[in-house]
DNA sequence: TAGATTGTTAATCGATTAACAATC
DNA sequence: TAGATTGTTAATCGATTAACAATC
C-alpha cells in the first residue's frame, strides 16, 4: 500500500503566483483559460502549471483549459487564503509602519491586530489603523486574537529573541524582514524578505 | 574539450547568505570558521556549502576550515558587491519612503541617487536624503548616474511600464515590490518582494 | 467531427547528500 | 603525530520537461 507523498514545497510557493495571476485574469473580464496562457503571463511552462495543479486535484477540461472562477477557489480552499487571518508586526521602524499602512494584507484577508515596539517613544503613536504596543504586550495580543502569523520588521541583533518570543505565544508562521536567519522548531515557517541579499544576488549578474 | 558549466544561479543565491553569516561572524571577533559552523547557524549541510564554495575557488584549509575576513573578501569579489552601484526607486508611497530610509543600502555599497513618483502631490517632498522627482525625469537620472539597479514600489498596474522604461534606460536588475509578474528581457534579472504572495505560501502550512 | 487542451507517464535534467582521500 | 576539515566523487534524491492518450 503505498502513502501518497505531499506535495511539494516549493509547488506550495507557486500557488500563490498561480492565484495572483488568476485573479488578474478574473479582474480582465476573462471566463476560462489554459495552461498555455498562464504560463505565457508567469513565464512558467504549461506543463509545470498541469504538473503543480495535479497535486491536488482535475481543475481542467480537456479542450477547453480551466474555469477561472472555479480555479481561485480552489487554490483559495488549498492554501487556506479563504478565511481571516490575524497579524502582528514587530517593530515599529520605517518597514514596520509601511507594513502598517499596506492595504493589501487586508484586501487579501491578512487583519493586522497589533504593531509593537520597545522604543517608548513610538508607544502610543499611531501606524495605519493601530496604535503601537510594548514589545511586553505582544504574547497577551497574539493569544487574544489567536495570531498564527507576525511580521518581524526589528533590527537583525534582536529578531532572535523577538522569534522566540513569537513561537512561544504560538505563532507558526513568520514573514521575517530582519537582515538574519532564525532558528525555529521545524513546524514553525518561515518566509525572508532581505532587499539586501536580493540585490546582491543579482549583482552578480550586471556586465558594466 | 569540455567547458566549465557557469554556477548554478540557485548556489549564488545562497552567496548572500553566506556572506550575511560571515559578517556576523567576523563582528563576533572571529578569525575562522568551518562548513559545519556555518551551516549550524543557517540550516543548511555543511556539504551544501563546501560544494557551493567549490564553484568558485579553494578558499579553506583541510583540517582548518575558512579564514573569515578572508571568505568575505572572495564572496564580495564575486558577487561584485565590492564597489558601490547607484540604486533608483520608483513609487514614493510607503513602500518606497521606507525604502528611501532603509540605511541597510548605503551600509552595504548599494547608493540611492533618486526616487520617483507620477503624484505631483508628492513630487519635491523629501524621502530619506532625496527630494521626490517625477517619474518623466527618471530616464535622466538613470542614464547620468549610470544605475544598474532599481526598485519598483509601485501600484501593480503600472509595475510593467515602469519596467520598460527601465529597461529601456539601462536598467539590468530591479527588485520588484509590486504585486506582479514582470515580463522583461533575459538579459534582465528581477527579484520580487511580494509579502501577500510569502504569507499565502505559509498559510499553507498552519494548523488551527 | 476536428481541434484543443488536459492529466499523466517516462525521460531528462539538476541539486543535494554521503562518504572519504587528501592534507593542514 | 592525531585530529579536524576540506574539496570532490559518486550515489541519491527531487524537479522539470516532453510527449501523448484521453476526452471535452
Amino acid at each position: 500500500m503505498s502513502v501518497k507523498p505531499p506535495p511539494p514545497d516549493i509547488v506550495i510557493g507557486r500557488l500563490p503566483i498561480y492565484l495572483r495571476a488568476l485573479d488578474s485574469l478574473a479582474k480582465e473580464n476573462n471566463d476560462i483559460t489554459s495552461s498555455y496562457e498562464l504560463g505565457e503571463r508567469l513565464g512558467i511552462s504549461s506543463a509545470q502549471i498541469r504538473k503543480d495543479l495535479s497535486h491536488f486535484g482535475d481543475f481542467g477540461k480537456q479542450g477547453t483549459g480551466y474555469n477561472i472562477r472555479f480555479l481561485i477557489d480552489q487554490l483559495r480552499d488549498i492554501l487556506k487564503v479563504n478565511r481571516e487571518w490575524h497579524v502582528v508586526i514587530l517593530g515599529a521602524g520605517h518597514v514596520g509602519l509601511a507594513l502598517a499602512n499596506y492595504h493589501d494584507f487586508t484586501n487579501h484577508g491578512f487583519k493586522l491586530v497589533g504593531i509593537f515596539d520597545n522604543d517608548s517613544e513610538k508607544i502610543r503613536h499611531a501606524a495605519g489603523n493601530l496604535t503601537i504596543k510594548d514589545t511586553k504586550l505582544a504574547p497577551d495580543v497574539i493569544r487574544q486574537h489567536d495570531v498564527k502569523i507576525a511580521m518581524i520588521a526589528t533590527p537583525g541583533a534582536v529578531a532572535q529573541d523577538i522569534a522566540d518570543m513569537l513561537v512561544g505565544a504560538g505563532v507558526q508562521s513568520i514573514l521575517c524582514y530582519a537582515p538574519t536567519t532564525l532558528i525555529v522548531p521545524e513546524d514553525v515557517h518561515i518566509q525572508y524578505i532581505d532587499p539586501v541579499t536580493k540585490l546582491q544576488h543579482m549583482t552578480y549578474y550586471i556586465n558594466t
